[in-house]
DNA sequence: GCAATTTGCAACATCACGTGTTACGTGATA
DNA sequence: TATCACGTAACACGTGATGTTGCAAATTGC
């Protein structure tokens, strides 16, 4: 399962709350995974303009936008062309007949499927995500405050 | 790429035109696989009552129903809980908050995506892929019929 | 009864892909 | 100059679909 789209968008709100660059050591703790992957997930978003990566001492990553300025289409389009299902035909150029109508139907079902999806994506910022996460900050009671006042792994 | 519910839906349609039990070892050559993975795969429709399987001389697959009364959804049902995205949570369980936050837009995403596939699927028999395949014989011109009369993995 | 055919199934190999890891180079700062 | 931090290549690992071999069990034809 392709992780890369729910880390960078985990990652890049917590750098819109952030001030000064996150280091991919740093990233890596937050994502509980390795800094060479940060790095290498990250490329495309730096190559997509949404984040700049500033190397030697006290550099790191940092936004070049606004959370409202991206939405999650954005992302998962900067992290390449990666197929959204797991799904598929056997043989995309199928001589016989029988597999070109089944390829048809299921690539109509898949693409119908995928259209809403993108649409769905394109529909919400990550300003949008980041208030949800306001909303479930306000939710917390004093009690679950202060459980996790005392952890590193959350904000 | 899985490709189980095309291959199977390919295997359907022919079995749902041809007269008397499919062999395991025919429906390879068909697919250009192998009589184990056939086997493999149909275990999957012969336990949801779709098709049966005979053993022994003159033995193979059949079907148990028409092509009326089997849908793209109950193939790919029958085939077991399989996953339709490639994309998905880093962590389902998150504490993080923001990552929850991240965790609900993503899957709401997704599943908005997967029901309108899935929908999608239940509307489509097979029945109506063996018709668009008849839609697709008819179009052919003499020289491209005359051009498969001596191929074998043709129908 | 015996041989041939065909499914059932376990066990293992292979391939693709995301991920994890190590190593080394390059640029920036103190 | 030493240290920090990114850039990148190279390789290992885990997982899941697929490919392959081998053998047991059931059924048919002789």
């Amino acid at each position: 399962m392709d992780a890369r789209l729910s880390r960078m968008l985990h990652l890049l709100i917590h750098m819109g709350r952030m001030h000064g660059p996150l280091t991919s050591e740093a990233a890596a703790t937050m994502l509980g995974t390795n800094p060479v992957v940060v790095r290498r997930t990250m490329a495309g978003l730096r190559d997509a303009g949404f984040v700049r990566s500033v190397r030697g001492h006290g550099g790191g990553w940092t936004l070049t936008c606004a959370l409202e300025d991206m939405t999650m289409l954005d992302v998962h389009r900067a992290l390449g062309e990666n197929g959204i299902f797991a799904l598929g035909p056997a043989d995309p150029k199928a001589t016989c007949l029988v597999e070109q109508a089944v390829n048809g139907a299921l690539e109509t079902a898949l693409q119908e499927a995928e259209a809403l999806l993108l649409r769905h994506l394109a529909g919400v910022s990550l300003a949008d995500i980041a208030a949800d996460f306001d909303l479930r900050v306000a939710e917390l009671s004093p009690e679950q405050i202060a459980a996790r006042s005392h952890r590193a792994d959350v904000p």
